[in-house]
RNA sequence: GCGGGUGUAGCUCAGUUGGUUAGAGCGCCGGCCUGUCACGCCGGAGGUCGCGGGUUCAAGUCCCGUCACUCGCGCCA
């Protein structure tokens, strides 16, 4: 990559302070120009008679050579790794023999005459070449000399063009980007908020926002059409590999949709920005499949489905009903008592179903109960204690029901699937990750839609709002004064990528009475509603559209893209799964002047 | 709040059934080397075995506690 415009040729024109060339940028027809080079030393290789330096920026790699007794040598010598120096020489080409074909500027180097050394590094703490494996410790201390190394630079500039191409595919379909209050209300539902104390109003606070959802929405009642953001968001909740107290997210909404219409200006920006940067892994085209709620759970055992892994779950609670493998047939005699088959196709051999059911009891779980069928004097056997239990015909109509044929393996989960659905999905991930069924190139996006509007808190003993309160239940108001609240469904969808969450979204709900009337089913009364939503409530009162939206995790997304397992990966300055920020000291206490200013004062938890 | 994993040189790791002076590679320091690009060769420094307690003639190794990091559960509409 070449500057713009900057002189080549130093007799014609005054050299620039600190380059003529990018450490990128010189090829073959550059030689014997004379040209000026900064950058990082990379690597050196001393030679004796000979020294040959890495000289490194963003742009690239150029390799140095200068000997001893020239001009700048000893300080090029004695010039530590990562030191920063300005060079002055002559591009020279090199021998075919010595041509370096993984380097843009291998064919050349440059013949130092002059050297100016422009700051000093001392002994790393973090070695920028060959990026060896660093705790993260270390590496977030260290974070500008992580950001030096290939594939850390090379995440936070994709990061950058996804986020340029993310903009534009918006922009192009007709949506604003605006911005919103970092400083706003803390909200009842959801996350812990992080509080910002006031100064000017003591005993009062700030909360900075989860996520611009009452201002998006807000904005739709104000008639802007089409909205967008790459809006950050803060949630005061402990981190997860994918999931950080601070991120990113493309928040979007749109007045006068449906959910269709939803889907389908989303979809070309997520389709295409894949596409753009999945670097040949293949991407499902749009429409994406959607997938229900419910047969989600049922199929997968997770409203996160990872579709790269073909197994597909069963209810096979018949064969089991009233049979000889006890255990199962006294689950099923419970109420919501099911029997749920994992196939395993490839499966079949006892060494494998045992690491399987050693796994599961490494889980909490009893054990993970399974028949593999082989080969025996010549037709199908099934082997396993359910299959020795169960009999010769329930387990061929087990395995009818499955398609599994000689080879294959099944595994079986019982109980109430409300119980034990989580663990059912984490087992077929397993099985299908120890069977090596999930494709590694792909991208495999869905939909997962038909959200249920409400839950049973068993906790509480009272019915809770499931996802968002503030979406639309589907047949409105008629729907919430007729129907078991628990079988409501809302305008509710994810979509999931990879087993990722990526994106999650809503029709709103635009109708202050169908509002009161859900928050009621929740337990909320009309007065405390119209209290803590009072700027919502009476935008609603003022002339609303019927508006939805959703928000696309920009973190998740660039991971996704950049072949990452962690979100920490692909931001630029992210803070440890403690919360803190390690190069500058976050969080950290303050002086008791600004504590007394903010009216506060600090009571630590007492140490048992 | 809870569970799993890890903790030995600056870093990555090895360290046998508890046994004498705790090792290797990378990095660092010194020396040699004119075509390397993971340059090579020779030499050297560098250790509270996370911390505290216990068992034992003897603990990096076994036990108890604790701390840190990490993955997960809870939590995250």
């Amino acid at each position: 990559m070449a500057l713009p415009r900057l002189p080549t040729d130093w007799k014609a024109f005054v050299m620039h302070a600190y380059r003529s060339h990018t450490c990128g940028a010189l090829r073959l027809q550059d030689v014997g120009a004379s040209v000026r080079l900064s950058g990082w030393i990379h690597r050196k290789r001393d030679h004796g008679g000979l020294l040959f330096v890495d000289l490194r920026d963003h742009y690239g790699l150029t390799q140095l050579v200068i000997h001893p007794g020239a001009t700048g040598f000893a300080e090029l010598d004695r010039a530590r790794p990562e030191s920063v120096v300005r060079v002055d020489g002559e591009v020279i080409a090199r021998t075919p023999d010595t041509v370096n074909a993984a380097l843009g500027t291998g064919e050349i180097e440059v013949a130092v005459r002059a050297v100016e050394i422009l700051s000093q590094a001392g002994e790393l703490p973090l070695p920028v070449f060959g990026e060896p494996d660093y705790p993260e410790e270390i590496r977030f201390k260290h974070r500008y000399l992580d950001l030096r190394r290939e594939t850390l630079h090379r995440n936070i500039v994709l990061r950058s063009k996804v986020i340029d191409s993310i903009r534009r595919r918006m922009i192009d379909q007709g949506f604003l980007e605006f911005q919103t209050p970092i400083l706003t209300a803390s909200s009842p539902e959801g996350a812990r908020d992080f509080l910002v104390p006031s100064r000017t109003h003591p005993g009062r606070f700030y909360a900075l926002p989860q996520a611009p959802q009452q201002f998006k929405q807000l904005l739709m009642v104000a008639g802007f059409d089409r909205y967008f953001q790459i809006a950050p968001c803060f949630r005061d909740e402990d981190s997860r590999a994918d999931r950080s107290l601070e991120f990113y997210q493309l928040d979007v909404e749109m007045s006068f949709v449906t959910q269709e219409d939803v889907f389908a200006a989303i979809e070309p920006v997520l389709h295409g920005v894949f596409e753009e940067f999945a670097d040949g892994k293949l991407v499902t085209p749009h429409p994406f499949p959607r997938v229900p709620y419910r047969e989600a759970i049922a199929k997968y055992g997770s409203d996160k489905p990872d579709l790269r892994n073909p197994l597909v779950m069963q209810d096979v609670s018949e064969p089991f009903r009233g049979g000889d493998f006890g255990l199962f047939a006294r689950l099923l005699e419970a109420p919501r008592g099911a029997i749920w088959a994992i196939p395993a196709p490839g499966g079949g051999a006892r060494a494998f179903c045992d690491r399987m059911n050693a796994w599961a009891q490494g889980e909490g779980q009893p054990g993970l109960g399974y028949i593999f069928w082989r080969e025996e004097s010549g037709t199908t056997g099934a082997a396993g204690p359910i299959a020795r239990n169960l009999g010769p015909e329930r387990t061929e109509a087990l395995r009818a029901q499955l398609g599994l044929k000689v080879g294959d393996a099944a595994f079986f989960v019982g109980g109430d699937p409300a119980a034990f659905a989580k663990f059912a999905g984490l087992a077929r991930t397993r099985i299908g990750e120890e069977l090596k069924l999930i494709d590694e190139n792909r991208f495999a996006f869905c939909w997962v839609i038909d959200f249920p509007m409400f839950e049973f808190n068993e906790e509480a003993n009272h019915v809770d709002f499931s996802h968002n309160p503030f979406s639309m239940p589907q047949g409105e108001l008629e729907a919430l004064n007729t129907q078991d609240p628990l079988e409501i469904l809302a305008y509710q969808y994810d979509i999931v990528c990879n087993g990722y969450e990526l994106c999650s979204g809503a029709i709103r709900n635009h109708r202050p009475e169908v509002m009161l009337r859900a928050f009621e089913i929740a337990g909320y009364s009309q007065q405390a509603v119209e209290e803590e939503f009072a700027g919502m409530l009476g935008a609603f009162r003022h002339g609303a559209p019927p508006h939805g939206g959703l928000a696309p995790g920009i973190d998740r997304i660039v991971m996704l893209l950049a072949g990452e397992q962690a979100i920490r990966e692909v931001i630029a300055f992210p803070l440890n799964q403690q919360g803190q920020d390690l190069l500058m000291n976050a969080p950290a206490p303050v002086r008791e002047r600004q504590l007394k200013e903010l009216h506060i004062r600090v009571q630590p938890p007492l140490k048992a």
